[in-house]
DNA sequence: ATCCAATATGGCACAGAGTGCCACCGTGTC
DNA sequence: GACACGGTGGCACTCTGTGCCATATTGGAT
């Protein structure tokens, strides 16, 4: 039961989240209703909101699949490595990710985001999820005196919003540029913002 | 009928944006209606969203006023302030502003937000708007070709980072704090992101 | 094969956000 | 006093999000 039910719930929900993005890109996100999309998707209303606790939430499973990843990285991740080695890695790590599988669908996925307003406060609830991962990665294994909170936040912020200043950039350019590049770049432009203790 | 009646018009305005923020004080963003906030301003629901395009911008009043002083202060910058001079003053100056003028209502407001995940939302559409006018800062007055746009996007986004994080730690300890002080520390640390074209 | 329990789904009704439309009223103008 | 105009109130409507209950499907147990 949970084998084959977990393997379609799994499948519904993706399906449902393909329909929807597909039709968002096509006509606007505002534009689509609940209904369409469930009409679209062949569900009723009510199960896509079983599925999705709200619409912004259709198109933002891109980065909930990067802070699941990042979240099973820093669990896994190597005593003697610092913070700062270990965050430049993770973010690398995923940005090559994204390039060799599905540039396409992350560049029409943020495209999307940046174009409509009404997206951006979701996007804002994830900037804070990934602050709290940063944050949260900056301070692990650490004595809690080791480093100030004020700094730890000044770092995760300033991180946070760098990888989103490198996102926007890359979907504008992205038939021309490397994003491993541009990330290295980013990264290193931002380098000194960490705090001793963690370096 | 401009003199008095616009007069009126923000006389109204601020006062239901006052009447909003205590009703979301004491009962919560979410448990607060929109009629709620009508009945208790005197005025109609409809009057409401005349005044405020939805509810979210209730509360949002404070960002929206620094970013009005910094576009004033910047379209007054002198020729030979650099953008991260003039970014750093601009900065200092709206946080001494703050500190003098009103602490308690910033510490309020922003503890509402940072409590309430439905706000965090109008809080990115914020942040949106800080990037836009910190990197327009850093360009302003230069060659096109001066300095690349990745290395613009990186400062303005890891600057609008570690504002949001001044300001999330001092609503903490706003107590026992000098937010000068800490402002200093945070734009100290990340003094390094300001590409040499700027400096 | 049959029954049972768990779970996914559909349908319905409802509260609240946000909007368009029209009527009303107070104020300044001629 | 007639008139135009902008702010306001009221109404009706769409859409989001949620609670509740009935139904169907599936996996497991006897």
């Amino acid at each position: 039961m949970s084998e084959l039910t977990d393997l379609r719930h799994r499948e519904t929900r993706s399906h449902i989240a393909a329909t929807a993005v597909a039709l968002f890109q096509q006509a606007g996100f505002d534009e689509t209703t609940m209904a369409d999309v469930a009409d679209a998707s062949g569900v009723s209303r009510r199960t896509v909101y079983r599925h999705f606790p709200n619409k912004q939430d259709l198109i933002f499973e891109v980065p909930r699949q990067w802070h699941a990843q990042f979240r099973e990285m820093l669990a896994a991740r190597a005593e003697d490595e610092t913070a700062r080695d270990f965050t430049r890695r993770a973010i690398l790590d995923l940005v090559a990710k994204a390039t060799m599988e599905n540039p396409e669908t992350v560049v029409a996925g943020y495209s999307l985001v940046l174009a409509t307003p009404s997206l951006h406060g979701a996007h804002g609830r994830t900037d804070a999820e990934s602050f709290a991962l940063y944050a949260e990665a900056l301070t692990q294994g650490l004595a809690p005196d080791a480093v100030s909170p004020l700094e730890v936040a000044t770092a995760a912020g300033a991180l946070v919003g760098a990888v989103n200043a490198l996102l926007s950039v890359w979907v504008q350019v992205h038939e021309q540029a490397d994003l491993m590049e541009m990330a290295t770049a980013v990264l290193d432009q931002i380098d000194s913002i960490w705090p001793d203790a963690v370096r």
